[in-house]
DNA sequence: TTACCTGCAAAGTCTTTGCACTCTT
DNA sequence: AAGAGTGCAAAGACTTTGCAGGTAA
């Protein structure tokens, strides 16, 4: 599925999530457009987040413990999370592609994918 | 640190989670435990298993799609998730004690652990 | 006795949704 | 013109918290 239509607010939305090159959350990306479109709701940024994230425009990184994050790199890879700021950072470790094989299976899943969430300390917390 | 107290309460939530032996989510503890116990707190539920979860006697499994779960084996094991159903699942798969190891680390990170949340079709959904 | 725990209700955080209006196509 | 997208406010899902009263040690 394609964006249907082109909106000032879509095209924003993912300008923002580009130039912020950062793990933001929703409302971070609200905010950083609210200051130059005063006018965006809080609810078409969650809207054209998630539909950017379901045409692979941006990645969206969900986190247990809060907001869910968004980051302009689609490739698979793994984050850590910060126990002491939350904040999340990219960690530079292949992607596992067969970790599923590897797997014991006498139910009968079917793997889909996998996620790798590290926790520890990051070097500004530390 | 230890429970400092031994309430009906808390005995009660241990037990419950031991005895469901799934991982329920908070409130599934809470509906089941409401049964024999009606006069119990929504907050008392959530208060002993964040509680049992420090005192490591039962261990928490942090979803990003929802609630929170709960699960009665504390070792460290790695789970999966039916997108259709929103289940959890044991994975039974070695848990890696030395993927930290195995990354890259020129900021200087101080890893505490990770979690693998493998996603995919259960065998009833499927 | 006293500090911890409980029940209750309210609030907090993050996200989605219903609705009427607007704008892309 | 049609219907997809928007802004707003309300609601929804999940969880925590403040407070007054109750209870284990």
């Amino acid at each position: 599925m394609q964006l249907k239509r082109n909106t000032l607010q879509k095209s924003i939305v993912l300008k923002t999530v580009h130039d912020m090159k950062c793990h933001a959350s929703a409302d971070e990306v609200y905010d950083v457009i609210k200051k130059i479109y005063p006018n965006i709701s809080r609810a078409t940024v969650y809207r054209n987040l998630n539909e950017l994230t379901k045409n692979n425009e941006i990645k969206k990184i969900e986190v247990p413990e809060g907001a869910d994050r968004f980051d302009h790199r689609c490739f698979d890879h793994y984050h850590i999370r910060c126990i002491k700021c939350g904040k999340i950072f990219d960690i530079e470790m292949e992607y596992i592609k067969d970790l599923e094989k590897t797997i014991r299976n006498p139910q009968g899943f079917e793997f889909i994918g996998h996620d790798i969430m590290f926790k520890g300390t990051c070097p500004t917390c530390k």
